[in-house]
RNA sequence: UGGGGUGUCGCCAAGCGGUAAGGCACGGGACUUUGACUCCCGCAUCCGUAGGUUCGAAUCCUGCCACCCCAG
């Protein structure tokens, strides 16, 4: 009779760290696996080395074995050429989430089960509540750093394999636990960049994989006020970058939209533009934890909403229409970009969410 | 080659004899497991150029250069 087993996805971090070393204590058979899931040859393999062997050195610290494996496959099939076709749309895609359904929670997921793991734990702040067949994903407690908004799009199936341990913990208190462990990594700074691939200048990041063709950057009117080395390397709303300067009142530029077919960016001067605000958006294929929306089709239901990670919520109200739904909000909301996911909430309860598509006025 | 005007940081722009505001852009940092936004810091020893006047000039004078406008 052995304890059970659980395998925890070690990024080198100290969240991650923290969440093996809790489950160590209180007993399991905790494995520590570092996932491998981007490859581009050269200037990254330092800081995915260094992650490496602060998961050895975090591994041998507390005690527990640890494996690497290798989803570079997995993570380019299933969530960089999704990433790369977005851009390449002109949209905004948002290769967290996906990279949470797909790999982590996927992929990992079913690697952790296959080495007979009961379940899977990460360093995430969130929680997941299960409670007589039903799994619910809560907030992480430390409204700072709250991460229920890219695990939004998780199955029940996958939430109910899936442990938390940091997740009803204040970031402040995890650094403290990682501290009197003496945690090698107990100091490391966050981490931060698309998960796998890291802090990159997006930009010439992007122009390695989707060609960078420059166009003009023109008002709504049609002026041209400069030029862009490639359109997809901007979003709505995004301000640095643009070049333009001394033009107009003196106010900053920024993105109100793209126009991928003529290859331009529109801009306007000053964040009050009216075109930059919308109230009203259309998001595809909505997901629900609970497994179903909180109202029928077509029956209006009040709700709360983030439209990015880290946005306060928004009040809105909220209808779904057969394989959509509309989110209104209470107020206009800022640079709504298509591609990025609007994710609901009902209190601490993470409802589940959806891709934006359009927005309205 | 008659007249008038203008030349201050990449762009816009204060300054009007007392020893170079500000905004935009840009760079760096903070924040941040997407992309953004935001915040903080930095950014002309020098004012088209050469002289002159003055204790002292970007600010006054003169020559030259450049650009603009009106005349031709």
């Amino acid at each position: 009779m052995t304890e059970a087993r659980v395998v925890v996805g070690m990024s080198g971090g100290v969240d991650s760290a923290v969440a093996a070393l809790l489950l160590k204590q209180q007993g399991f058979d905790v494995v520590g696996v570092f996932m491998k899931n981007w490859d581009d040859g050269n200037d990254d393999a330092c800081t995915a080395a260094e992650d490496h062997d602060d998961v050895r050195s975090v591994c041998d610290h507390i005690g527990i074995p640890y494996y690497t494996v290798n989803f570079t496959r997995e993570y380019h099939d299933r969530v960089f050429r999704y990433f790369l076709d977005e851009y390449a749309k002109g949209r905004t895609p948002n290769p967290d989430i996906l990279c949470n359904t797909e790999i982590k929670f996927d992929a990992f997921l079913n690697f952790a089960l296959k080495i007979d793991a009961s379940a899977l734990a990460t360093g995430h702040y969130a929680r997941v509540e299960q409670t007589a067949g039903t799994v619910r994903l809560l907030r992480g407690a430390d409204p700072n750093k709250d991460q229920s908004y890219f695990l939004h799009a998780l199955k029940p199936e996958q939430l109910s394999r899936v442990l938390f341990p940091v997740g009803s913990m204040l970031k402040s208190e995890v650094r403290a636990v990682a501290r009197e462990a003496g945690l090698p990594n107990a100091e490391k700074k966050d981490s931060t960049g698309i998960c796998f691939i890291g802090e990159r200048d997006f930009r010439a990041f992007l122009s390695r994989y989707l060609p960078a063709t420059p166009g003009d950057i023109v008002t709504e009117s049609g002026t041209v006020v400069g030029s862009h080395e490639g359109c997809m390397g901007y979003t709505i709303g995004q301000r640095k970058g643009l070049g333009i300067g001394g033009k107009g009142d003196g106010r900053p530029w920024f993105v109100l939209d793209k126009d991928v077919q003529r290859n331009r960016l529109i801009v306007a001067q000053g964040d009050d533009h009216p075109l930059l605000w919308s109230s009203e958006l259309v998001a595809l294929n909505p997901t629900f934890i609970s497994g179903r929306a909180p109202a029928p089709d077509g029956v209006s239901f009040r709700s709360a909403a983030k439209i990015r990670y880290r946005q306060p919520d928004q009040a809105c109200a909220c209808v779904v229409e057969g394989s959509s739904i509309r989110v209104t909000f209470d107020r206009p909301q800022r640079a709504v970009a298509p591609g990025q996911s609007v994710v609901l909430y009902d209190g601490d309860v993470c409802l589940g969410g959806a891709v934006i598509e359009s927005t309205a006025r």
